[in-house]
DNA sequence: AACGTTTACTTTATCGTTTAAGTAAAAATA
DNA sequence: TATTTTTACTTAAACGATAAAGTAAACGTT
């Protein structure tokens, strides 16, 4: 076992041929013969030659590398979306330069650099919940790398893959409604970003149509993290302003809540109930299971692979869409209702 | 705003000076005075500058970045862990290639050859549960890439990175034995891999330590999934052969157990008692929170780059060490006592 | 003053691949 | 048969960076 890297090169000069045979066989060229190719590929496989994508690269301007920003990875909701994008990248052939950007603006930049540094065909990205500026993207567009933003997002000039935020929180808050719950929260979100905002506006549509009157006292304002879920119901209950239903706009929210609760001896849904955007692959464990608005994560995978390989491989430049995934309420064991 | 992609020697004809002075100076090498260097990044700043990787790396046999395989990614030690690396690989300006093999090692193999096409420094590789012949390694070998496997492994002459499956496991067995349970199944596991085969022989030696005789029908092959678990306490009830307690391999399998559990009307506890190996962030909402041996997904994660940066950064070739990092048995709401 | 040394650069060559531009021989066409 | 076209290659040039080798001027040293 000759432990030699083996180069384009070296297959040439074995098979006594130029590198450019040898490099327009792999690829299938119409240039070579069908038995020079046939010739060339079995050489390659023998010697186990292995392309350097970094020469390819350089030569041929093309990586076939998706870059992934996300915010956090240990995270139900964004593992998922990882693994669905990676997966449905791989179908079509294309790697994935994964970071994250830790809910930081600062290092979410300095990723957009690495990105381009490395020559990612494009980029999909999920803003941090701080991200409000859409000047982060400058040095992209400069470089007329193609991006598609998912879940959250900043630029309304972008192509995005989002949920239905408004519709799904209006269809949520309504039911619970007409259940019979007239003091809902809606806790958490930081509402520059998009989905805080979306979600909030959906609940303050399901208000409206129901003619309740807002109270700005039921609205919380903060992150998307448990954090933010368990200390607006300690706030709740110290103010001695407990609302009858809390919508989370996340579920690590709700699970916030659900903390919160425990340690105020305040039983769900008998005390308080809890509605939440998004859910968990464990939510089925805990009791009661949440009631919530579901995310097609796979879906938004799918398609925001899909999306951005079709920026990368066509030459014209595309105008930008939304494209909306619905997302509808799902009645599990909270928000059945109202009173005892 | 000018689109183009700006190189060094862009940068070199504005300052009338060559690339490499350019190239030189950006890196702060003594060749270059303070004063030219200081113009030089002045001026790559102000033009947008970003470097190309792929030149850099054919060129200088270096990407400074780290491959990553694991089996899956939505999967919460899995995500974990992968944050782990990511954060720590970036605090040592490495960044991170991500594949994951779906638990098919024909994939798996695949995932290595991306790997040493894309010209990564070092690997990181947690193998699928089905891997069990070291010579996947072969073309990692062969190009003379650094390899560091981690939590799961398959081939004895590398560094790898494990919990104490046996000590861990042992611990938490001899614990419920000293409270009384001697009927105690071990669930999952694929017995080929070595945290199933590990953790079998923890479980094997504290029943042993107890004079508890070992009883094939209470110890249950299989996967590291919530449907192993599912389907061992299905067959355990079928089959009128209920143990007192079950150690389940890993969480998502306890998960199953308390799902067929709930199926077949069992309470934990009380019915029947659960401990497992490794955590989820979610364990504090479920009741009763499980028992379990704790996995460090942090320290793991962490000592893993330490170990591969340090393998790649040293010219000698370091023999293979096996880093054992602790676990132990941490009591939550089961395993608290045998007897109603 | 004559010499070696250091400083601060430049020139040249190279990494492994692909694209563009040849070219000789074979095949098709007139 | 003479000419054009096609086939199947090769040679040359380039991608953007870095490493190695070269060089002129300034600086030290005795």
């Amino acid at each position: 076992m000759r432990n030699q890297i083996i180069t384009l090169s070296d297959i040439a000069s074995k098979l006594s041929v130029s590198t450019v045979t040898v490099s327009k066989a792999l690829r299938n060229h119409p240039d070579i013969s069908k038995n020079m190719t046939q010739k060339v590929k079995n050489a390659a496989k023998k010697m186990g030659y292995i392309p350097n994508k970094a020469a390819s690269m350089l030569s041929a301007r093309k990586t076939n590398t998706i870059g992934l920003i996300v915010p956090k990875i240990a995270h139900s909701f964004f593992s998922s979306l990882i693994e669905s994008i990676y997966n449905h990248a791989r179908e079509n052939n294309y790697e994935i330069i994964l970071t994250s950007s830790q809910e930081d603006s600062e290092l979410e930049k300095k990723n957009l650099l690495t990105m381009i540094s490395m020559k990612v065909d494009g980029i999909l990205i999920s803003v941090t919940r701080d991200t409000n500026d859409k000047s982060i993207y400058g040095v992209v567009k400069k470089n007329k790398i193609p991006i598609v933003e998912i879940d959250r997002t900043v630029d309304d000039s972008l192509t995005k893959v989002v949920f239905d935020d408004i519709g799904g929180t209006f269809q949520a808050v309504s039911y619970a409604i007409e259940k019979g719950f007239s003091r809902i929260a809606f806790v958490g979100g930081n509402h520059k970003a998009n989905i805080g905002k979306d979600r909030l506006s959906g609940y303050l549509r399901a208000l409206k149509k129901h003619k309740i009157k807002r109270d700005n006292t039921l609205i919380v304002h903060g992150g998307f993290k448990e954090a933010d879920g368990y200390s607006a119901l300690k706030m709740f209950y110290e103010q001695d302003n407990l609302p009858e239903l809390i919508f989370a706009v996340t579920y690590p929210v709700a699970l916030g809540v659900i903390s919160a609760a425990k340690e105020l001896k305040l039983k769900i849904p008998r005390d308080i109930d809890l509605i939440s955007f998004g859910d968990s692959e464990f939510n089925r464990f805990i009791y009661p299971p949440i009631s919530y608005v579901n995310q097609k994560t796979d879906e938004m995978g799918r398609i925001a692979v899909d999306k951005i390989i079709k920026k990368i491989e066509s030459s014209e430049i595309l105008n930008s869409e939304k494209i909306i995934i619905s997302s509808k309420f799902i009645l599990k064991g909270t928000c059945k209702f109202r009173g005892k």
